[in-house]
DNA sequence: TAGAAATAACTGACCAGTCAGTTATTTTCA
DNA sequence: TGAAAATAACTGACTGGTCAGTTATTTCTA
C-alpha cells in the first residue's frame, strides 16, 4: 500500500495541537446545539479525530468544558482582578475600561457561550459551578467591589453599598449576554451592542457620581 | 390546599386537581434538581401517581414545562404590561412599582426557578424559548421602555435611550438572581436581597434623573 | 357492568465511556 | 542503510445504563 507521499496523512503525529483542536471543536458544536445535545462522538468528528481519542486527551466531557472555561475565560476573569488590585489611578476611568473588558469578552460569542453553558449546566456538573464562581464570580466581582469603594472613598462617588453597586455594573451586562444569544435580540456584532455600552456607562456613572462630579 | 366537600377517598379519580398536582410536582423537583434532571417518573411520584397518568394530563415533558411558564410567569408579565400602558402617574413612580413587582417575583424560588430553568433549556426547546420570548420578554422590555419614554419626554428623566436604558434596569435583577440561585451567593430570602433592590433604585433613579429631579 | 382512571411493564433510542486491536512513527542495532 | 522492535496515536464496535413515551392490564366508581 506503499504509493504516493503526497497522500494526506490519515494520522496526525506529535499531536501537542490537539487539545485545542478538541477544544475548538466542542465550543462550535456547544454554541450551535448547546451542551447536552452535543455529542462526544460529533466533537471528535469535527476535530477529525474518533471518540475514542478525544478521551486521550480529556476524561470526561465535562472535562473539555471545564477547559474551555480556563481557556476562554480565566484570562478574562484575571484580567479583571488586574484592574481592581490597582491601588492607584482614578476608580472612575478603571471602572470604564472595566466595562469595556467585561463587554468585549461578552461580546465575542466564543466566549459569551461559556457562561450560558454554565449556567444551563448548573444542575448537572455542581462542582464545576463551584470552580466557576470561585475563579470567575468572586475575582471578578471582587475587582468591582473594591473599585467602587475605592471610588466612594475618594469622594468620587456617592456612598453606596459597593458590594451590591458591582451588581448594578454586571448586571446589565449580563442581561445584555442572555437577550441577545438567548432571545436572538441585538446580535452581538450590531452596533447597538457598542451603543448599549456606552448607555450603560451614562447611566451608571451619573448614578453613582457624587454631587460636586457630575457630567464626567 | 385541595379539600373535598365529602369524604376522602383513598383513591382520588375524577382528578380535576390533577394537572396543577403534577405542575407543583414538577416545580418542586425542577427547582431542586433542574429540568433535565428530573424525570417524568419523578414527578409522577410525587404527585402520587404512576408515570402514565402524568401522561394522561400533559403530552409531553416538554408541555409540562410549558404550562409552568404559563401558570407562574405570564400573570406577572402581564402586571407589568399594564403598568407600562398606564398612561397618566408619575413615571418615576411607576418605574419604582415595577421593579417591585419584577423584584417580588425573583424573591419567590417558585417564580424565579422558571427563567433559570428557561435559559439553560434554550438549546433543546426553541419553540418554547421563542413562546417566552414573546409573552414574556417582549411584554416587559415594551412596558420598561414605554415608561422611561415618557419620563424622558416629561423631563423627569435625561435624554437616553429608552430601549437601551431599559436593560439597564432589568439586569442587575437578573443579574441577582443568577448569583443568587446558581451561584449560591445570597439566598433569596436574605434582608441583603431586599437592600440590593433598594440600592438598585437609588443608583438607577440618580443615573436617570434630569439635572433639577435629582434626589427625588 | 361499562368505562374512566390509573398502573406497571415494556420499548426503542440515545449516548458517555471503555477497550482490544490497528496503524503510523521512532528507535534500535546488525 | 534497512528491517525488526518498540511506542505513540488512533479506531470503532461494544457495554451498561438512562429515560421519554407507549400499551396491555387492572382497579375503582357510577
Amino acid at each position: 500500500m506503499a504509493s504516493t507521499p503526497t497522500k494526506r496523512p490519515k494520522f496526525r503525529r506529535r499531536a501537542e495541537a490537539r487539545p485545542d483542536e478538541v477544544l475548538d471543536a466542542a465550543l462550535d458544536l456547544f454554541i450551535a446545539r448547546g451542551f447536552a445535545a452535543t455529542r462526544v462522538e460529533d466533537i471528535a468528528r469535527r476535530a477529525g479525530l474518533s471518540k475514542g481519542a478525544v478521551y486521550l486527551y480529556y476524561p470526561s466531557k465535562e472535562a473539555i468544558l471545564e477547559a474551555l472555561v480556563q481557556r476562554s475565560i480565566l484570562p478574562i476573569a484575571e484580567q479583571v482582578a488586574a484592574l481592581g488590585r490597582l491601588e492607584t489611578g482614578d476608580p472612575k476611568a478603571a471602572l470604564r475600561s472595566l466595562i469595556d473588558l467585561i463587554g468585549d469578552g461578552l461580546a465575542e460569542p466564543r466566549v459569551a457561550a461559556i457562561p450560558k453553558i454554565i449556567v444551563g449546566e448548573a444542575g448537572n456538573f455542581p462542582q464545576l459551578v463551584e470552580s466557576y464562581r470561585r475563579q470567575v464570580i468572586e475575582r471578578g466581582l471582587g475587582a468591582l467591589t473594591a473599585l467602587i469603594r475605592r471610588g466612594v472613598e475618594l469622594g468620587q462617588f456617592r456612598p453606596v453599598d459597593p458590594e451590591l453597586a458591582a451588581r448594578n455594573v454586571v448586571g446589565p451586562l449580563i442581561a445584555h449576554l442572555l437577550l441577545a444569544r438567548i432571545f436572538s435580540i441585538a446580535p452581538a456584532d450590531d452596533p447597538r451592542a457598542r451603543r448599549f455600552l456606552d448607555s450603560h456607562l451614562d447611566i451608571l456613572m451619573n448614578g453613582l457620581a457624587a454631587e460636586g462630579e457630575r457630567k464626567a
